[in-house]
DNA sequence: TTGAAAGCGCTAACAG
DNA sequence: CTGTTAGCGCTTTCAA
């Protein structure tokens, strides 16, 4: 039903090597033939077909993507967003790999992309150590991994800089007499979560502060691990007067349990969040947090993999962002307190 | 470099043809040979390339996506999520087309479809009227709208039953004692918006309650317009004792309102949101709202799409998901006030 | 029960 | 500058 290369070439009473140059650009074509065929295959909607092209050795304009933890997650929404802008800008369109295939015995994600024709792959999600990327790794197809930290020939990674961003959270609070900084921390296992903490360590250190165990809470991003991290940190015998949370998530748990505990924030207590979403205005008092480019993480991660497809030489395959201080109603001065 | 039928075919001693037929399970093939033709495939780890499948006319096994606000949406990550278990319950694969290519002149979403060989299309936003579906809707290609209001020969449509919903609400509401109830609705240009503001008609009908035409006040969804829309609201001469929002952000917006003029909610206003997401739950007072199944609406409209890819009898195309209501502490009994 | 061969729509030599 | 032709990997008649 739908047109193809014969069609038009019959009706430009050509052949349909010389449409197929003068749709690609060759410029072994003649001007005026040329811009006759392309008259023509507009005016009878032609649109090569994507498969024969993949076919035959050609590009596929596909790139892949893969989550580890599935669509569902929201924090992914604004990754998608800049993934999308990036696909139209360079041409692609984007094929989402299901990963519940994953679970299947034999499944394997590299075969899979080549079974697709995929171009190159888009990996992203939480869980680095669950799953076995080194055959993806080694086989040459271009990868550029978000918030994962990878590496290989052809293998890219993006993310924030986590750690810088919680080393000046650090600095701050410093700037604000506080001295007794607490942290919940994100998941250990993950590059984000590693990066955080690393960046409250050097802060500490830097700003010749204590590092406590007992402020050392572990947390897993999640508003409950924020509700018991402060519970705990609010039953200490010398309470912190500010604490660091690795998302918003958790800063709001930690929030609740504060308030509930009747404190003041900021005036007794600072609270420190992660990522800037949604629910960081609403939350009252509204939460003082850093904020990550999820949209220019995804653009940059697509320019990354196309340029890794074309094989431009990169000088640098992994792309770390600024994250962006945003000041509201969480944070004061340490009072002189207990 | 991957290997292919040729490849098992000369491993095997046989002919392509035998191992296309073994590994698609026609039956005229000796049971010896197709089990020495699969444990071959397996052990070289044979994955069939889709493309040539898609060009000889077999089936793709790719249904796409097109979303008409783009990825970035976080309300459509429950429904992914929910699509993503069904594609793999019925071997998709799921190809993004980007929203972005649509601002193109020329393009044209069906001819997209069909240059990719796409079996099927899901397609969800909110603009029913920003684009033009009738060429998608008379191409035969099998098409899914989400919370879209469209009809076709192959064409399906889910969402929830969303004005069921509202007048729920407003019988609940009712039977606390609420009768002057104030509405902001949704986006009037949407299926979901025309729909909730039915219900709610509707269900002042049913409870006998008036209709004043300043109690409802036309919002968007957002966070501002349930903010300006509480305020309209509570600077009549005569105040609502309750009110019901179309989304919960809109609702949280008008929550800060009202607490921002000195009410108490839910005592001297009940307030109730629409969604159910995780800012229902932190704002303070939790949010009594409306939980749509966002996960089942994914999952049926795949499985919808596949039945009508499939070409199914279906009695019929439309499927409309019951909504669960979500009790928490915005809501309450009038009081005989003002 | 198996194999030879045609052809899906396209691009890429290679001739003309 | 244009056309002829082979072939990408696969499925599918049609013969054997």
């Amino acid at each position: 039903m739908p047109v193809n290369i014969r069609d038009i070439a019959k009706a430009a009473g050509v052949s349909v090597a010389t449409v197929s140059k003068a749709l690609n650009g060759y410029s072994t074509v003649n001007a005026a033939t040329r811009a006759k065929i392309q008259r023509i295959a507009e005016e009878m909607q032609y649109h090569p077909n994507s498969a024969a092209r993949s076919l035959v050795g050609q590009r596929s304009m596909t790139i892949g993507v893969f989550l580890t933890t599935g669509l569902a997650n929201p924090f992914f929404a604004g990754v998608l967003g800049g993934i999308d802008r990036a696909l139209k800008d360079r041409g692609y369109d984007l094929i989402y790999l299901a990963q519940a295939h994953a679970e299947e015995p034999g499944y394997s994600l590299m075969r899979h992309c080549r079974s697709r024709n995929v171009e190159g792959l888009l990996v992203f999600g939480m869980q680095e150590n669950d799953m076995d990327f080194s055959e993806l790794i080694g086989s040459g197809l271009p990868v550029v991994f978000i918030d994962m930290e990878m590496e290989g020939e052809h293998v890219g990674m993006i993310s924030s800089d986590n750690a810088e961003a919680i080393r000046a959270e650090v600095q701050h609070l410093a700037g604000l007499n506080h001295r007794r900084i607490a942290f919940i921390s994100g998941i250990a296992g993950t590059y984000p979560g590693r990066m955080r903490e690393r960046g409250f360590l050097q802060g500490m250190a830097e700003q010749g502060l204590d590092r406590r165990p007992e402020y050392m809470i572990p947390g897993d991003y999640s508003r409950e691990s924020g509700y018991e991290g402060m519970r705990r940190l609010l039953s200490l015998p010398e309470r912190p007067t500010a604490v660091i949370c690795c998302s918003d998530a958790s800063a709001v748990g930690a929030l609740e349990a504060a308030l509930e505990q009747g404190l003041s924030v900021p005036d007794d207590l600072s609270i420190v969040g992660f990522d800037d979403v949604e629910a960081a205005r609403s939350v009252r008092p509204a939460l003082t947090t850093v904020r990550q480019d999820m949209q220019g993480i995804g653009y940059q991660a697509v320019g990354l993999l196309d340029d890794l497809i074309r094989g431009e030489e990169l000088a640098e395959k992994r792309i770390i962002l600024p994250t962006e201080w945003v000041e509201r109603d969480s944070c004061g001065p340490a009072k002189e307190s207990r």
